[in-house]
DNA sequence: GTAACTGCAAAATATTTGCATCCTT
DNA sequence: AAGGATGCAAATATTTTGCAGTTAC
């Protein structure tokens, strides 16, 4: 409770029931969540609209960050220790186990660099790696 | 017309006319399209289902292949040459201009190879770069 | 006290399913 | 001729918006 007070404050967003509950399940999940499965969570205590909401907010202030699936869904995880909240860069590995069907960011794993063809200018790169995770082999 | 024909007849799906007309979208594309783009241009021809029902067979026949798009929605672009039907292999880059929108795939562009921590398998990796593309510098 | 946040209703958007009819092979 | 493909209607799912009431600071 405390922790998630102190984030939320640093983000300038007031604490509520809906920010803690929900600031909570991602920082006791070391994977990422989709909507749904916070929805899931929480459907008896918050509202859908309430939910949505709590996740824009938080995408705002730069307290999570969206991935991409290619399954079509969005997940979403927490920014490591500081994501400078202007320049919003996530240069790190996503790794999506096909079996247990969780994505985890691999913030340890950096992506090597390479080589765009003339003209194109990157500002952003993400990996997502598919696969079977170390849970499940 | 010819091209879309043989296209279907080596996936074994039947010559319409909206799988020639979608077909022809992306073959006249060097983009990928989202389902919208795709709609808007078909609107008038058939019904939302059978665009639906189009490329989800395009899709199981690894005539297209789908692309994350980290603001949600889902594009889908033409594959490369030869796709295994089978084994389903997308090693390659997508670029997404965030000034005009566009999301490309770099074929030429290789991935580099990258460790991953002891335990994770990878079976499919895909990149995903955002910045400027060339024609919009 | 006030601006920010929430819940509810409802709209807007997106996707899927069933079934009768039509068309490709 | 027969099975696959399409169109229509409608169900289901997903996300957003407006507004009135509530709460954090």
């Amino acid at each position: 409770m405390r922790i998630q007070r102190q984030i939320l404050k640093e983000s300038n967003l007031r604490s509520t029931t809906s920010r803690s509950k929900i600031l909570g399940l991602f920082l006791s999940n070391s994977h990422a969540l989709s909507y749904s499965d916070i929805e899931k969570q929480v459907a008896s205590l918050f509202d859908r609209v309430t939910v949505y909401r709590t996740l824009k907010s938080f995408l705002e202030k730069g307290i999570i960050h969206k991935i991409p699936d290619n399954s079509g869904g969005l997940k979403y995880a927490l920014c490591s220790d500081h994501c400078p909240h202007t320049v919003h860069q996530h240069d790190h590995v996503h790794f999506k186990c096909t079996r247990c069907g969780q994505t985890s960011c691999l913030e340890e794993v950096e992506i090597p660099p390479f080589d765009l063809p003339g003209g194109y200018k990157p500002d952003e790169v993400s990996l997502l790696v598919q696969g079977t995770c170390s849970k499940c082999r």
